[in-house]
DNA sequence: TCATGATACGGACTGCTGGTCCGGTTGGCA
DNA sequence: TGCCAACCGGACCAGCAGTCCGTATCATGA
């Protein structure tokens, strides 16, 4: 445990996340790749893959992690509108749209972070569903007050599920700008009262 | 196509529902819950499951389809507050209060629907989804017009999916008078203008 | 530079899955 | 009762996530 990553070990974990990622954002669907497709992608054995991330669950956790870093940066100490600088309700939308565009433009990646298998409870067993539920519910409750704030998060966070963007504009031929538009609409008027 | 089912086939038919409605409804997580498992519950061979149904998928819908059965027919031509005669505001709460019990009542079942793989696109494919989405549209447009309407309903939908009920039930706590009454809070306000 | 032990590697292997296949059985009609 | 289409069941298949362990590699101290 103290000890250092050692090279070859460090290599080997770089090529993994660079694999799996392009994988994941060139597959039709996120089932349709397997622990093995990444392992050969990535020039490495299926043991290594296993022993460095554990289980393809987590894997998909850290590509995710990796992806939202930057967004999660912006939104803990970056300038408005993302940062805390910046008025709740316009921060509220702000973190909603920002959140709508990583997962239109990381939709494959998404799809397979949102896959719930029923036991490991989705999403909505994720520490970082939690950590931004949380900030959109204090945000939340500053504008309408305590007791709905909680739901309304959620209801909230349930209008950017990746299934629903997807359907919204693959299945409906919804274009981006309307997608946002709508979004920014709701959240202002629901944020009003 | 003509002819009629066979009685040992109707049996079968029946058994098998039976016995995977039974199962997923005491199953932890639906993925626990193997065809195997179902065909063995029911007394049956493995081929006459998939004979019968195609294919797991289409197994969870035909279990689903049953269940709903009641609930569809009572929006489709039952009395108020679901059926036809109900002022629209009325009746989009009224569906998506009794939505929101029925999922609640068939958790464990709902959940392994509304379980995507990326490919299928998860709920968002079924006819089910569809057309409970374009009823909804149509009564929300005569409240506050043609433009949302679709997006709304698409909301609307979101705040009863199975996962996110189990989530406030179960990861917080939440009680069933609780939910239901903030999702009649809701879809009053959000229908109001 | 080299010896050495800790660390990491990789792919054969396991157990389980959804789904297929086909020889044998059964239901229903004449 | 005899016949055949319809149906049955479980052995079988390919592919999956995840494990195991003999082998190769890295980093360090002399």
């Amino acid at each position: 445990m103290v000890g250092e990553e050692r090279a070859d070990a460090a290599r080997n974990r770089k090529a993994i996340l660079k694999a799996a990622d392009e994988l994941f954002a060139t597959s039709d669907s996120p089932g349709g790749v397997s622990m093995d497709d990444i392992a050969r992608a990535a020039g490495v054995g299926k043991g290594t893959l296993f022993r460095r991330f554990g289980d393809r669950r987590n894997l998909i956790r850290q590509i995710y992690a990796a992806r939202l870093a930057p967004l999660r940066e912006r939104i803990e100490s970056g300038p408005p509108p993302l940062g805390p600088d910046t008025p709740p309700r316009q921060r509220v939308a702000a973190i909603i749209d920002a959140i709508a565009v990583v997962k239109l433009d990381n939709a494959h990646l998404m799809l397979a972070l949102e896959e719930g298998d029923g036991a490991t409870s989705g999403i909505y067993g994720s520490v970082d569903y939690a950590n931004v539920h949380g900030l959109l519910r204090d945000l939340i409750a500053t504008e309408i007050g305590e007791v709905r704030a909680g739901w309304i998060a959620h209801v909230v966070l349930a209008t950017v599920r990746a299934d629903l963007l997807r359907q919204m504009v693959e299945g409906e031929g919804m274009s981006r700008s309307d997608l946002r538009s709508n979004l920014k609409d709701f959240i202002e008027y629901t944020l009003h009262h």
